[in-house]
DNA sequence: AGCACTTCCTGATAGC
DNA sequence: TGCTATCAGGAAGTGC
């Protein structure tokens, strides 16, 4: 599922071939992922127009346009966008929408499960993605900083795991990363976010940093669907240590590691090494 | 306001 | 082998 790391990979490997190129015609087939505005207002928006540049916010990418609107995407769980020099789609499956460049080219959107949602936004209209305008700081920014971290865990008595999966209060981090990062930093993802000592928040930042810089080094994570815009599937799976490996040792002291669920999430831990 | 819980959505997989 | 039930989770919505 793309997280900061996936997602920052998928708009590294487009925006050299993107930027620059003008929207000839867009096909929408499955409307209902389309957002805002109506369906065919978003395409007719988009037609004509040439992409500037690629940017992110959290999960989302931002295709910033040349009259100032924003082309832009979520992929949720299984979305891709792929680039094809020859405007062909051929071996991406579920392919839910298309961008026709002027030169031939495209740009695919995929999504197997559907979640996905395309937005065309003009400046004034951003307000309508509150969640992207409400992002918390990065991971490997200057405003996540340990001072920060242990502010704002201190207010917040919800679990460790769903308080890290709050857009609002760290952005980018999703399942995989929150629970690699909460087992690097020793921490059980079921304690109060409140409960959290100044050593262990450091702890904690140091470590969302480590598995966020990893991630983005690896090229992401690919357990299943995920793939950059140009195909390239991630590295980052066969480093993972507590990401879906129930019942295997924990590759510090050989526990089993355990499954919960919190905040409806899958959470892995090691119920040793993890206080 | 904050938090827990539910809903959306369908392909892949496990189990019989 | 083939069917069915279960699982995956980001973000929005709901209700306490």
């Amino acid at each position: 599922m793309p997280e900061l790391p996936e997602v920052e990979t998928v708009r590294r490997s487009l925006a050299r071939h993107i930027a620059g190129r003008e929207i000839m015609a867009v096909r929408v087939f499955l409307p209902r992922l389309v957002k805002w505005p109506e369906s065919d207002l978003f395409c007719a928006r988009l037609t004509g127009r040439t992409i500037r540049e690629i940017d992110r916010t959290g999960k989302y990418l931002r295709l910033r346009l040349d009259d100032a609107a924003e082309f832009i995407v979520h992929l949720k769980m299984t979305g891709e966008l792929m680039f094809s020099a020859d405007g062909s789609s051929e071996g991406m499956g579920f392919v839910r929408a298309e961008v026709r460049f002027r030169d031939g080219a495209a740009l695919f959107f995929g999504d197997a499960r559907t979640l996905g949602a395309l937005y065309a936004l003009r400046p004034e209209e951003l307000p309508r993605l509150a969640s992207m305008m409400a992002m918390g700081p990065e991971p490997l920014t200057e405003a996540f900083c340990p001072a920060y971290l242990y502010e704002i865990a201190r207010g917040h008595r919800a679990k460790l795991k769903s308080f890290l999966l709050n857009q609002k209060y760290i952005g980018g981090l999703g399942n995989i990363y929150a629970d690699e990062a909460l087992f690097r930093a020793r921490l059980r993802p079921g304690r109060p976010a409140s409960s959290l000592s100044r050593a262990e928040t450091e702890r904690l930042h140091e470590a969302i940093n480590e598995v966020i810089r990893e991630g983005i080094d690896d090229g992401g994570t690919t357990i299943r669907n995920y793939r950059d815009g140009e195909g390239h599937v991630g590295l980052h799976q066969d480093k993972l240590r507590v990401y879906q490996r129930t019942g295997a040792p924990c590759p510090v002291c050989g526990t089993p590691i355990k499954r919960v669920v919190i905040g409806g999430r899958g959470t892995h831990y090691c119920p040793k090494c993890q206080k």
